[in-house]
DNA sequence: TTTACTTTCAAACAAGCGTTTGATATGTTG
DNA sequence: CAACATATCAAACGCTTGTTTGAAAGTAAA
């Protein structure tokens, strides 16, 4: 501990961050040990040394305080929550769309509801299972006490739906309409005809059964 | 060809079949060759004889009739737009989710989507792209020139996302909502719910910019 | 310095992968 | 029948994988 970081520490954090690289790049699967270790400047067995396992590696790599600081934040960003929801839907979708440290968090996360390893536990119940009660909690505000638990969990759904398509459908896009990017610009957009979308549905579905 | 078929197009259209079960179960990386051989009861060194590598027993796995007598079965079933809409969310959902032939070939679209490979190619063009063009065409119907072409996109990926939602978020339901089934029933319901937050949505947009 | 402990490293291990090989059946054709 | 092309097979090839090993280097206290 001469240094700011004891060596050994320093590897386990290089480790970490080139792990974090690798398995949004490639998947779980895809990803090798030796490739991590050779981003990391490290000797493959550093990997079971200091984590036991990929898997180990795996579920020190995920990281959820960015989608928790979005929602602490938007929470005390506005009383309406039309608003609200306008204000998370733009940041909800530069975190998944822009390139940038949360996006990688959220390419792992895709990848293993593609493909669940033993991890998928820890990401359902620490960040997919707050998050899905933050909007059922914001759709309810917007819709009131016209409509069932049920037809609000789905809206929630229809919501994170259309977010989570954009993401998945990167790939398509790219082939279907190269010309389009995700720029910070282009992202905004979607993120407001989301917001467009979703509340006139709710207002609609609201005042139809009300 | 003294029987129905050569003993080689028997071989070939049971290691197709197993191809499709296996790469929809493990996707393109977790198959494996010896796997696929087992299930068809055929030698390991037959994929290669009859397709010349994985990849192009792949490209022969690929089908994409259903989802095509899916559009051409729709566009001859009613002048209405939104009804069509409602009966294809209806087929699309239950190809999507219930367990069946198409569901299969859904699950390594989906695969490829998040790790593509090569096939990726053809999967969007002969089967995401008129996809895409046939939803367009339904979603100018209904809100006929009252909205820009952009605008007309967003709301074909709105449509779209919300659908794939319920594939990709399986793993996690069965997590956070165990009681909730796939069933003819419920999936009926998700199609129904999908109809009525998309057609509220356009409707009241169409209302709003006209 | 000696001792004990932690961390790194090159090398190897065992297992699994897609693919290839050459022999062996199988069926068709002259 | 003989000759030939096709199809299947056990076996092996070359390579990559996650993991293990035992020695070497580094670090800290006695």
């Amino acid at each position: 501990m001469s240094d700011i970081q004891s060596g050994s520490e320093q590897t386990r954090a290089r480790l970490i961050e080139a792990a974090r690289e690798v398995f949004a790049q490639y998947g779980f699967q895809g990803a090798t040990v030796r490739e991590i270790c050779r981003r990391a400047g490290a000797n493959v067995a550093a990997v079971n040394y200091h984590f036991g396992s990929k898997d180990g590696l795996l579920a020190e790599a995920l990281n959820f305080s960015g989608l928790k600081t979005l929602q602490t934040n938007n929470l005390s960003a506005d009383p309406c929550p039309e608003k609200r929801l306008r204000l998370f839907l733009k940041d909800f979708m530069l975190m998944l769309l822009d390139e940038n440290s949360a996006s990688r968090q959220c390419r792992i996360m895709a990848r293993e509801l593609a493909d669940p390893t033993p991890a998928l536990d820890k990401i359902v119940s620490e960040a997919i299972a707050p998050l899905h009660e933050f909007l059922g909690r914001m759709v309810g505000e917007i819709v009131g006490d016209k409509m069932s638990a049920a037809q609000q969990l789905r809206c929630v759904f229809s919501i994170l739906g259309q977010c989570s398509f954009y993401y998945h459908t990167e790939p398509v896009l790219q082939r279907l309409h190269p010309e389009l990017r995700y720029d910070a610009a282009e992202i905004e957009a979607i993120a407001a005809h989301i917001a467009d979308f979703s509340l006139a549905a709710m207002n609609q579905l609201a005042r139809r059964t009300a």
